[in-house]
DNA sequence: TCTGCCGGGGG
DNA sequence: CCCCCGGCAGA
């Protein structure tokens, strides 16, 4: 992969203040002539240190730990820029991160390295540290006179736009907002805690201001937030690596972008540690276009977006709340989805089964989930799946449900359908005896569930007018209509394709008065 | 633009 | 009811 700005600043030549080597206490400056990694102490922080060969004024050559010269600047009360460097570089500090690959470094690019040293992840099998670092640059940042890391104007944008999508979402999902964590504690516990050990190590990102910035949310999710292709290719190498170590190796599909990753090494489980009860009865969603997941947990959802959409390995210390507006709670009463299912409606059987993509048990769930979901859904989700218990596969048919939502989500549920005959007939099956497309009211189901209204399906209908009666019993006032006016088009052969215009008398009925075709349903 | 089919309407 | 058709909307 091209690593465009993949260059770091090196801490390298950085004048760092540091422990007087005579040990009278007084700081010295040195310039850094060195860094290399330990593995020490891993205990304490759970993460690698770096060691700094420092030149000291007096042409001495000194090894301190970042700790050491960290004190340092405390103590001299460093200027921040400086300090921040330091931070910066030391989270670097792996060998192979001073690479500069085919980008020139034009002024801009420098200026957009350091962009996207915020944001980037590291790509370090092991630099938690970075997390940490970053934290704590985060912090010393906030209240030092520090540049904070650059934000492009894409971010920027970004941020608008965030604004406006937080308003938005506050005020129609009521979501358990994580207050900001603090740095240690979260970062070692939120580590720990998730048991993320392997895949999660690897990836550190951290960004300081950015996570925004790289295109992952805007081309994802944000129907308005365009993003230039640009940052998307620019911040991909990062992106790739962020995303392999997460261990999200699956969300490619979400992102076009993430085709060229060679991520192959980079799949593993999901890290996803929570543990999750089916008697939840506050779901969350992941509003991920084409994601969807459903979580029992907020901190669970949270971490899957912050990891698999956002790109972000660390935990909810590096939370700044983002990953709230990229899911939303949803309440449902657990039975239905466990057994209520089947009581639910006709329907429920099969939409809300859990659908693990590639391999579920059920059939016909299967066949759902595969009308339903671009096979390519699939892996984004499998993965979680596979880390996860029962209730993350229960999530997926939740997922069905609520898909609708929120309007832009609708739309996948809505074309799938249509496309397969079979997942159409699999689906109507349950719930219509008619052919019909079913999709219909998979699609506007969702919204029944969990909306919480008691969805008293049964209600009795004729048949096939059923289905759309049922339906709008079901569905939530607001926007099902719409939606469901039409009968999806059938896209089966038709008495007239089939016989022509000119046997039209050889037509169905149906077809002959401009009816939905009773000869070749679909 | 073609086509499926919904909603109406005439007889 | 039978039969047609205007017109919408997906492909």
């Amino acid at each position: 992969m091209h690593t465009r700005r993949l260059v770091k600043r090196s801490i390298l030549g950085s004048r760092v203040y540091a422990p007087s080597p005579t040990g009278d206490g007084a700081p010295v400056t040195g310039v850094v002539q060195a860094v290399k990694q330990e593995n020490r102490d891993v205990s304490s922080v759970g993460t690698r240190r770096s060691v700094y060969t420092v030149l000291m004024q007096d042409g001495s050559l000194k090894e301190f730990s970042e700790e050491e010269i960290a004190a340092g600047f405390n103590h001299t009360a460093a200027k921040g820029p400086l300090k921040s460097s330091l931070k910066q570089s030391s989270s670097n500090g792996a060998p192979e991160s001073h690479k500069v690959e085919g980008s020139p470094l034009s002024p801009e690019a420098v200026e957009e390295q350091r962009v996207a040293d915020g944001k980037r992840v590291g790509r370090d099998p092991d630099t938690r540290s970075v997390s940490l670092l970053e934290q704590k640059r985060k912090v010393v940042s906030s209240s030092i006179d520090v540049p904070h890391a650059r934000r492009s104007e894409e971010e920027v944008d970004m941020d608008k736009v965030t604004a406006a999508m937080v308003l938005t979402t506050l005020s129609t999902s009521p979501l358990v907002r994580s207050p900001p964590v603090k740095v240690n504690e979260g970062l070692s516990g939120s580590w720990k805690d998730n048991g993320s050990a392997g895949p999660f190590t690897p990836s550190s990102n951290s960004s300081s201001g950015g996570y925004w910035s790289w295109s992952a949310p805007s081309d994802q999710s944000n129907p308005s937030t365009p993003s230039p292709p640009l940052s998307a290719d620019s911040f991909k190498p990062f992106r790739v690596s962020s995303l392999g170590g997460v261990g999200s190796g699956p969300a490619g599909p979400e992102d076009p972008s993430l085709d060229e990753q060679d991520g192959s090494s980079l799949l593993f489980d999901e890290p996803i540690p929570r543990k999750r009860k089916n008697s939840m009865k506050v779901m969350f969603k992941c509003l991920w276009k084409n994601c969807g997941k459903v979580l029992s947990t907020a901190a669970g959802i949270q971490r899957h977006i912050r990891t698999i959409h956002l790109g972000r390995n660390c935990d909810s210390d590096c939370s700044d709340g983002e990953e709230d507006f990229y899911y939303t709670e949803i309440k449902l009463n657990t039975d239905s989805v466990a057994e209520g299912l089947s009581s639910l409606s006709p329907v429920s059987p099969s939409v809300l089964s859990p659908p693990p993509p590639s391999a579920s048990p059920l059939p016909a769930l299967s066949q759902l989930s595969d009308s339903h979901r671009p096979p390519q859904y699939s892996d984004t989700k499998e993965p979680h799946a596979g880390g996860t218990t029962p209730l993350s596969r229960s999530a997926p048919s939740a997922l069905y449900l609520i898909h609708t939502d929120h309007a832009y989500q609708a739309t996948a549920p809505v074309s799938i359908p249509s496309s397969s005959s079979n997942a159409t007939g699999s689906a109507s099956t349950s719930f219509t005896p008619t052919n019909s497309s079913s999709f219909s009211i998979s699609w506007q189901s969702p919204p029944v569930t969990f909306t919480g209204t008691t969805v008293s399906p049964s209600k009795s209908h004729g048949f096939g007018e059923q289905r759309s009666q049922t339906i709008a019993v079901l569905s939530s006032p607001p926007r099902a209509t719409t939606a469901l006016s039409r009968k999806v088009r059938g896209e089966g052969k038709k008495c007239r394709k089939v016989y022509g215009m000119e046997n039209r008398d050889m037509w169905c009925t149906a077809c002959r008065w401009k009816k939905a075709c009773q000869r070749f349903t679909d």
